[in-house]
DNA sequence: CGTTACGTTTACGTTAACGTCAGCTTTGCT
DNA sequence: AGCAAAGCTGACGTTAACGTAAACGTAACG
């Protein structure tokens, strides 16, 4: 069973992402998917990262921000002289995702304030219409 | 005491941005100064929208999407036909920062259980470095 | 064996979010 | 009065992250 690879529609399909999108992504070295003659196959490999990828994005990071974390997720004892230095890069990242975390905790708490206030404005509407019906 | 407003400079002080940055954002109607002559002053609720911007951009947000959100924290009486669709939209946005919220936990789990291995693979050249020496 | 479908490369176009620069006012200081 | 500093308004430049279109390859299908 050879179905570990995808071709460029599956992966389109799957990701919701479109042809341009995934050979940009290659071109600028975030994927490497292997060649069938001149088709790219894309395998279970670039299937992790896309997804690291696509959640990278949603963060808020650049490709290019994205590209170095990507190392995090693919050491392998061939980047022994790299590996603590990439530990030092994934410590910080983790303290900027926490950061994050709470910042978004403290965004949402504020917005839910502000939703009660506004159901407060909206109740009293609904009073006064009441009073006039 | 007048000291609510502040002058350009000091706004980019505060918040860390440039007066070009500034005036964009005010010619898309995301702050809206008031003029002392030809010069911007900015208010209380300036500095409060600014917050609020430099936040959702640390979130990924797009400054279209975020002028529409500013709304959700500057809702008043004069506003209450649009009030119920302005919590709908409320609604809606919570629900994407509480999903933004539980994928971010998740990937911090993630990074985590990486770094973890990424410790091992260090201790083990800590080892071996220590039996040769 | 033609054509339809899928994929490729190359290259120019587009949008968001500013940066940068030129030239004009206004203000404060001397 | 003179002049530098701070601010203003265009207007063009830039970068990231793709979109879009042209021109070509090739594999399967009727």
């Amino acid at each position: 069973m050879k179905l570990e690879t995808m071709n460029i529609r599956e992966m389109c399909a799957e990701f919701d992402v479109t042809p341009r999108t995934l050979r940009f992504y290659e071109a600028k070295e975030l994927l490497f998917p292997v060649r069938e003659g001149q088709r790219r196959l894309f395998t279970k490999r670039d299937r992790a990262r896309l997804k690291l990828i696509l959640r990278g994005k949603r963060f808020g990071f650049s490709l290019e921000e994205i590209r170095q974390l990507l190392d995090l997720y693919h050491m392998d004892d061939s980047q022994h002289t790299q590996l603590s230095k990439t530990y030092e890069f994934a410590k910080r990242h983790l303290d900027t995702m926490e950061a994050q975390k709470a910042e978004l905790e403290e965004a949402i708490t504020e917005l839910k304030e502000q939703m009660a206030w506004g159901a407060d404005r909206l109740n009293e509407l609904a009073k006064d219409t009441d009073a006039v019906a």
